[in-house]
RNA sequence: GUGGACGUAGCUCAGCUGGUAGAGCCCCGGAUUGUGAUUCCGGCCGUCGUGGGUUCGAGCCCCAUCGUCCACCCCA
């Protein structure tokens, strides 16, 4: 035996019961979309290094030290998407989508970040994102709230594990301003910092709101607030937003140390938080980012999008026990004996071609007829259809229910379609949990 | 990137102060030879994460490395 070839840290493979999970909150979050005029875009996942750089923003942490970047072929730097704001925006540009046009889109999709990897945290893992150009006033940002919220309650996820905290970061003059009130708050206080603090006081102020250091909490509740230095337009459409979700029911927490770790945001910022996670606790989150499109050459654009990370919330759905139901067969072909399985598996056929919404799953191990009928249990089928040399020489199978009663029978194979039809009616209607579990998506 | 914990069969784990690995589950087979979920019997399964070192001898000690997890950091 060769050596192994172990997976690289950080990346997962995704198994099928797993993938039960995915699926469900995908189809979820596509069911949401689709119910608001959002459309799916699909972008590469390979960037030049430069638009990460320009969104985001060079002195973030991303580009600084999570990217994975390399050189091609041709000595291009290139790189591997943190995230899919910067290239949906390319695209949009690119694609000429931005001269006079409104869009709503959304993209699922794999990210990457070289982090050291925690539960939660991983350096390929997937978002679903969603993206609105062209709409500047509050509505739409309500509206993406209104979406993500759709979603947490279709999948079940109670309002005291997922909440939302809400800020506003005012324009880059207001936030200027404040950026300046902060650092001479905190360069009066230098001596109170930590060494992360201090080496962010000549960065980027901002971020040391974010401490999670509990020294420094004090420090940080008397800092100037952002909310106090927020020009009147930024007010005003903070104000909107805020009624709009109340008007909705929408439950928010006013958190004004809320800042973003992506330069590109403006106005509007905010994350859904959950304490189900440790400290991987922001499930979904986003904000309004005005200036990004001409930043990175097109025409003045009014933008807003979040993105939410599907791991997270398939932890969380995990965590709360949220059912995904398992996908399970509701007929099951047991085939024992000599040159049975060739005719059954025409007979499968017949059959799924008469009923396209059955799910049959057929033995093909070509073991006993005790082994399979072990596994015709094991695998959840209501039924059990058996199939030896003596009933393909009749042209019957034997039909045999496997969960609450009912007599085995024998079927002529013509009749064999519409009578597990009936059966499985049947069984639906008795209210029986396990015939009933099998609407998955 | 910093600090810490952990890493034994496919899975969950046990293995006393170092003496050449064990349980349950799973899987396979059987209990009058074509009928499942209980029970009983039997069987398969490991280079004890990897590489070095100490020792007569290491799963247990030391070093390195990889990985997972926790906190920081960061963020989805």
């Amino acid at each position: 035996m060769s050596e192994i070839i172990e997976p690289l840290r950080g990346m997962n493979d995704m198994l099928p019961d797993e993938a039960r999970w995915w699926n469900r909150l995908e189809s979820v979050a596509r069911d949401v979309f689709s119910q608001y005029g959002y459309r799916e875009v699909r972008v590469p996942l390979l960037e030049r290094t430069q638009l990460f750089k320009r969104a985001i923003g060079e002195y973030t942490d991303i580009v600084e030290k999570e990217m994975f970047t390399f050189l091609d072929r041709d000595g291009q730097s290139l790189t591997l998407r943190p995230e899919a704001t910067a290239s949906i925006v390319r695209a949009a540009i690119s694609n000429g989508m931005l001269h006079n046009q409104r869009h709503r889109l959304f993209t699922i999709g794999p990210m990457f970040r070289g982090e050291r990897p925690q539960k939660g945290r991983y350096r390929q893992f997937t978002q679903i994102d969603a993206e609105a150009f062209g709409y500047e006033g509050p509505d739409v940002d309500a509206e993406l709230i209104l979406i993500a919220a759709r979603m947490w309650r279709l999948l079940g996820i109670p309002r005291d594990r997922v909440w939302l905290e809400l800020n506003s970061l005012g324009t880059p003059e207001s936030r200027a301003d404040y950026r300046e009130a902060l650092r001479s708050y905190f360069a009066a206080n230098e001596g109170a910092l930590d060494a992360d603090s201090r080496r962010r006081l000549a960065g980027n102020p901002l971020r040391i709101l974010d401490s999670k250091n509990p020294a420094l909490a004090e420090l940080i509740a008397a800092a100037p607030l952002l909310t106090d230095y927020l020009d009147p337009a930024s007010r005003e459409h903070f104000d909107g937003l805020c009624r709009r979700l109340d008007a909705a029911g929408v439950a928010y927490r006013i958190n004004p140390r809320l800042v973003r770790g992506l330069d590109y945001y403006s106005r509007t910022v905010f994350e859904w938080v959950t304490d189900a996670l440790g400290s991987q606790n922001a499930v979904c989150s986003g904000g309004r980012y005005d200036g990004l499109v001409t930043q990175l050459g097109g025409e003045a654009t009014a933008a807003i999008g979040w993105a939410l990370g599907m791991e997270r919330i398939v932890l969380l759905m995990q965590e709360l026990s949220l059912a995904a139901p398992a996908e399970v067969p509701q007929v099951y072909f047991v085939m024992a004996g000599a040159g049975v399985a060739a005719r059954g598996l025409q007979l499968a056929e017949v059959v799924r071609d008469a009923q396209p919404g059955l799910r049959l799953e057929t033995d093909l191990s070509g073991g006993g007829i005790k082994a399979q009928f072990k596994r015709a249990d094991k695998s959840g089928a209501t039924i059990a259809v058996v199939l030896g040399e003596d009933e393909i020489a009749r042209g019957v199978a034997a039909v045999k229910p496997l969960r609450g009663g009912g007599e085995q029978q024998e079927c002529p194979f013509a009749d064999l379609a519409g009578r597990l039809a009936h059966l499985l009616g049947t069984a639906a209607v008795d209210g029986d949990g396990a015939a009933r579990q099998d609407r998955c998506r």
